[in-house]
DNA sequence: TGCTTGACTTAGACAAAGTCCAATGTAGGG
DNA sequence: CCCTACATTGGACTTTGTCTAAGTCAAGCA
């Protein structure tokens, strides 16, 4: 019941993206559509290449360069978020339209998006802004998750 | 006046440091003199190959590999920290021994130290932590530097 | 439905950042 | 001053990401 309701969910959300993504007179191929796919859903926070395995397995000839266009254009468009956390590798978070913050294990890497209360921007006194003009904050939570310890 | 001030802090700084290293065991070398002396400073976010160049500079014959080990154990230890910004490279951070964010300009890249009200940690209600015990918490400020408008 | 065209994809070369290793060098205790 | 364990070196290797030239195909149009 509640796995149905999620799928409707994520197909919803799905089709919309595709359909923005139309409306912008974005070209639909079968790679993109794959890209778009995998990224679906909460707490998803890919690397590049985990992008491109689990493309493969719907789209087996895809290319490491198509994952890595479609990402930076998602990115381009707002719809992707870049997560750099202490990881090598940059992470994409498809979570685009509602703001959060992230949750990171130490242990096992694993993150979760978060809702922290107040304006984190609002936190910086006048005189600790150097002149600059802010445009966000980013706060990454450091912890151990509860299957690591 | 405040030139001389703020050398004799550094140097002050900067023995301090190598002091606390021989303590705790480390074998003293010139390279490892040299790392630290490059990374002394306020506002010093380098990467580990600027790390490398200002190094070389001074000791010709120093590797990359040492200057890559040499970091990671000053991280290791807790001397240095690692700053993970949008960057490909990640950045190293003198300043471990005083609470600070980050403030990143989005044109040019400078990172400020900067000092922002409150504790972070205390914005993640009970209901966000998913079990996680929490053990900090990194904000990043994203803006654009004077020079670069 | 079947062209046409320019945007999209591909494979592989390349680049940047970082790790690893066997051989060599040296700091610091005895 | 000598040892020896620890540190350094250079180069090969890995991972992550970018670029390009050539081929492919989505979508508008007849």
């Amino acid at each position: 019941m509640f796995g149905f309701e999620t799928s409707a969910v994520k197909l919803a959300r799905m089709s919309d993206l595709l359909e923005r993504l139309r409306e912008r007179g974005w070209r639909m191929t079968a790679q993109r559509r794959v890209v778009a796919e995998v990224l679906d859903g909460d707490h998803v926070h890919l690397t590049a290449d985990e992008v491109h395995a689990r493309a493969v397995t719907r789209l087996p000839e895809i290319s490491r360069a198509t994952v890595y266009n479609t990402l930076g254009e998602l990115v381009s468009l707002g719809e992707v978020l870049e997560v750099a956390t202490d990881k090598r590798a940059k992470r994409y978070d498809p979570n685009a339209h509602q703001a959060h913050q992230h949750l990171v294990c130490a242990r096992c890497g694993t993150i979760r998006d978060v809702h922290p209360t107040g304006d984190p921007l609002a936190t910086l006194p006048d005189g600790e802004r150097f002149g600059f003009s802010l445009t966000g904050a980013e706060v990454t939570f450091r912890g151990v998750c509860p299957d690591c310890r």
